[in-house]
DNA sequence: ACGGTGACGAGAT
DNA sequence: TATCTCGCCACCG
């Protein structure tokens, strides 16, 4: 299942993002979210895959928001044109990427 | 085989 | 809205 995770996530074009339960709904596992998270948490970095266009249902970026890594996703969001709130939340009926086999 | 581990999610308060 | 709670499930010792 990871596999089919990166090959969803290496998917995801600039300037959108998808959530962790549509991936894990699209490959057949709609309570699968979290192993999804996990899948992208252990990423081995040579995949170089945009991790960062996956968040979650409530448009915001998981994990604890005052990471690095949290840090880092943000400011490579805002970098592909994808607006932030004043809650750091993300618009998603604007950016989210519908699933294409 | 078995149980701990999350970058989740939906519903209740 | 913001929090909290509880259910979920593929991986990996």
């Amino acid at each position: 299942m990871f596999e089919e995770v990166y090959g969803i996530a290496s998917r995801v074009p600039p300037g959108h993002v998808v959530t962790y339960g549509q991936i894990a709904a699209f490959l057949g596992h709609p309570r699968a979210a979290r192993t999804v998270g996990w899948a992208l948490h252990s990423t081995p970095a040579a995949l170089e895959l945009p991790w960062h266009r996956v968040i979650n249902s409530q448009g915001r970026i998981s994990g604890p928001s005052a990471g690095r890594r949290a840090q880092e996703q943000r400011a490579l969001l805002e970098d592909e044109g994808i607006a932030f709130d004043d809650s750091g939340r993300i618009d998603l009926e604007q950016y989210s990427w519908e699933i294409i086999p």
